[in-house]
DNA sequence: TATTAAACCGCATAAAACTGCAATTAATGT
DNA sequence: ACATTAATTGCAGTTTTATGCGGTTTAATA
């Protein structure tokens, strides 16, 4: 691997979580940590980055907002999100599902759009309270300890009695032929219950997630309406669902 | 953890809660008290905070006029909540009120107590669901755009299905005569269905609210069956409640 | 004034950064 | 094609930094 093509890819990660570390770096680059530590120092001096103690971090990163700084994938999340936000017209009611690239759609939501928003998620719930013509609505619901999240029966039920235009959600997993699995099988029950509760169902998934399959399933490939990713959509990593009847964007 | 990621991260703390305690921040950071104070000292270097004994706070805190400094209160408030924590036991059900009095209760939930926790805000479910022995749920509903609460019919709805053997309100205005009255009809809808919820209600309310009234009414002061404020239960303020059948805490 | 909690100080330890050097690889000239 | 030179990389040893801990001093509080 040429001394470029690392530190381009340095730059890349630093770029995407905000912060590294350099014996992430060098263990996934597999060189050592010297070399490295060298790249980072060059890439200090060019004011591409900010070296610190065992680390990098991004330039921007004090003047953002810490939250922003964990998300994984932050740059492909943005994109999703923002193709998403084009679905979006004033007046439509919509479902917003957990997980940070549906957090990071909810952002980006732009102040002007008049919205309806229903979530289970707190920290999108959150969000949206703060977007002056949105009206946001919580499922309520067991807050869950990893994603704060509502779910269990009684938001199953509340969801039973609603009809929303869009739904976007995400998944842990997604295969063109399994379709939509997940590890936990309460969140399952949750996103059988969005869909159900949606005239059309968007899928939210970062290219990473592509062709990963799980334990438990939230519903066939071809139960989704529009399938978003970062991706071109001629990508080849997008042909497995190229024949199904689902809208790539 | 990054050293800068952790000063960032205390930043964000002071700003949102404007002060913040040396041993909470090492416990939630997971690093000795000694490396938060080293840090503390090289934030307040920086100009970027103010280090007080036990603790930092924001530079907008102290430059704001008194009028600022008083709404947050933190002090009474953190008096108040300790106080309502000495009434929880290990099995306890209970319902949390919005307003920064409860969500200083939240916080202050001690990590080995076992709870489950009904709440309408945002803030609070985001803070309980932090705590590994509680068991967080959050009422469904429409959510303000001021305190982010859950109000409307279906909230309240929720309610009446529910009893707890605690709740926990705050209120805009508290009189020994005209009892506790708000600014907001929904709020007051809101207040009204979870007092019917409870088999006890503990109001908490700081001194400055006491003796005051608002447009819309609550309840009847007697409705109480526990009123805490910061102050000694013998103070002259609380005079007017002590014929009353309350508890004064 | 006594008591408690926080701040401070110095030290020990572990991790990271730096240094010089040898080995390897890439680039260049003949 | 081959030799020479320059650049890059990994390694061992050293220096620096970060962090936690015990003991002491100082500050807050009752």
């Amino acid at each position: 691997m040429l001394k470029e093509e690392r530190q381009q890819t340095i730059l890349n990660e630093v770029e995407l979580h905000n912060r590294i570390l350099l014996t992430d770096i060098a263990e996934t680059l597999d060189v050592s940590i010297d070399t490295v530590r060298r790249d980072v120092k060059e890439l200090d001096a060019d004011k591409k980055l900010k070296k610190v103690h065992g680390g990098a971090i991004s330039l921007g990163f004090t003047t953002n907002n810490i939250r922003n700084a964990h998300i994984y994938a932050l740059e492909e999340k943005t994109a999703i999100a923002k193709k998403a936000i084009g679905m979006l017209r004033n007046g439509s009611v919509v479902f917003i599902d957990g997980g940070t690239t549906c957090l990071e759609l909810a952002r980006l939501i732009p102040e002007h759009l008049q919205l309806t928003c229903f979530t289970i998620s707190l920290q999108v719930a959150m969000e949206l309270s703060n977007k002056p013509n949105v009206t946001t609505i919580i499922i309520g619901g067991q807050i869950t300890k990893e994603s704060q999240i509502a779910i269990g029966a009684n938001a199953i039920h509340a969801l039973s009695e609603i009809k929303v235009d869009y739904s976007f959600i995400g998944t842990g997993y997604v295969d063109a032929v399994y379709g939509l699995t997940e590890f936990d099988w309460d969140i399952v029950q949750m996103k059988k219950a969005v869909i159900k509760a949606s005239k059309k169902t968007v899928l939210l998934s970062i290219s990473e997630k592509l062709n990963s399959q799980h334990r438990y399933k939230t519903c066939d490939i071809n139960t989704i309406n529009t399938m978003i990713t970062e991706l071109d959509p001629e990508n080849v990593l997008l042909r497995p669902f190229k024949n199904l009847d689902i809208k790539i964007v």
